[in-house]
DNA sequence: TTCAAAATTTAAGGATTATTTAATTGAAAG
DNA sequence: CTTTCAATTAAATAATCCTTAAATTTTGAA
């Protein structure tokens, strides 16, 4: 993830900067608002983090500059304009959020991340080799060929393929697709893991769906 | 646009009430944390304004929940729980703002609206195939023939076209076609699908809507 | 306001499909 | 070799959906 800070105060900016490297963020420094906003303009960020008092173009001006260019990258102010008007001013300019100096890096780092989830979109789909299930249609494909799966079926499909790697015991399995605790006799398990290798391996001899004996199943790669 | 503030401090929440429903805002206020996540849940709102101290369920459960059921609203914490641990606290928990009390009127305006300007701009215009649909006319085309809908009939077709590529549940359509909670004996969702179908897909053999058994409908392209 | 038409909901039977149960066969571990 | 657990199959049960028709509610015109 990549964020822009645009701050003067290089005591500040170097902070900003370390802190946000230490959480694994790739950071840019703009010490100036032209350079700012010739970076956020000409370069693209998953967040830009704005004062709002800069030399050259203000972090206000720079927020409508990126507005206007219909960018929708989340913008934060991070600045010492404290009062109502200007809260309220920087946030209908387009910001994203507004903190105010003397802020605490904690607050900032979460408020940061509120920003970047809005804009990770979870992954739908799982693949496995040439399998792959996509929860938003409910759909499974093996080599591009559709495959119908039932409801159980498809959950779980779904649960091994999420913890791809991992064993899943039966009593996990049963918990979570069952949705009920115990039920030691009841071998629909078996059965449903057996209709899923029908439906999923015919074809070549692939054993996707892999047995732990006493344990219970598991998808990995073959070694 | 629509509000839901959950707030037990009743001068507290009518004010609120009050001043957004100047700003021609849909009001619903919960005075608990149990009827809070009731409506949050059952309801469609655009925004959630959220106490964090409540009787009930607290603000904090009532995030999580949503978020588990993987709404994506706007939650706006409002909230005497002024410390770094708290607002990290919320944020985390999936909260897109997190006002402190006391708070000024206009600045928490200014975050409602920064909030809900990046969930609008929904076309007006939705296409599959040969059919199409105005929301602006409340008309539907199927190869330039108008067809004729009823209002549920339209609004249950406008809601699986928005969702166009992802299974729509049962539970989620009911919930927003018909604006109430549960109702598992009703087969009033079987009957216009019904309706629908004949209306639409007259003519030709497409399968429009599909059935995804024991989950709900969706409309997308054939494989 | 009243009445008729239209829209919506409820209800029920039949058809289809999903899920569980049960019984048998097969395979691995001690 | 015996025991235990897993795989397979078939059959029974359960759940869901589709369709039709009738009952109820809403709407709009007279």
């Amino acid at each position: 993830m990549k964020i822009l800070i645009v701050e003067d105060e290089i005591g500040i900016a170097n902070f900003l900067r370390d802190g946000l490297e230490d959480e694994n963020y790739s950071v840019d420094v703009a010490l100036d608002g032209n350079r700012g906003l010739e970076l956020a303009t000409t370069r693209t960020y998953d967040l830009i983090l704005l004062d709002w008092m800069l030399p050259g173009t203000s972090g206000l001006e720079i927020t409508k500059q990126i507005r206007k260019s219909n960018k929708k990258v989340p913008i934060v102010f991070l600045t010492a304009k404290d009062t109502l008007h200007d809260t309220v001013m920087g946030l209908e300019a387009g910001a994203n959020d507004y903190i105010k100096k003397p802020f605490q890096f904690e607050e900032l780092l979460a408020r940061i991340k509120v920003q970047l989830r809005l804009n990770v979109e979870e992954p739908t789909v799982l693949t496995f080799q040439d399998v792959t299930l996509d929860t938003t249609t409910h759909q499974v494909f093996k080599n591009g060929i559709e495959i119908n799966l039932t409801k159980k079926e498809f959950s779980l499909f779904y649960f091994l393929l999420k913890n791809k790697g991992r064993v899943c015991t039966r009593n996990e399995i049963i918990k979570e697709v069952w949705e009920i605790n115990f039920e030691t006799d009841s071998s629909s398990l078996d059965v449903y893991i057996n209709f899923l290798r029908k439906k999923i391996e015919s074809g070549n001899s692939e054993n996707i769906i892999q047995t732990i004996r006493g344990i219970g199943y598991i998808i990995r790669e073959r070694e």
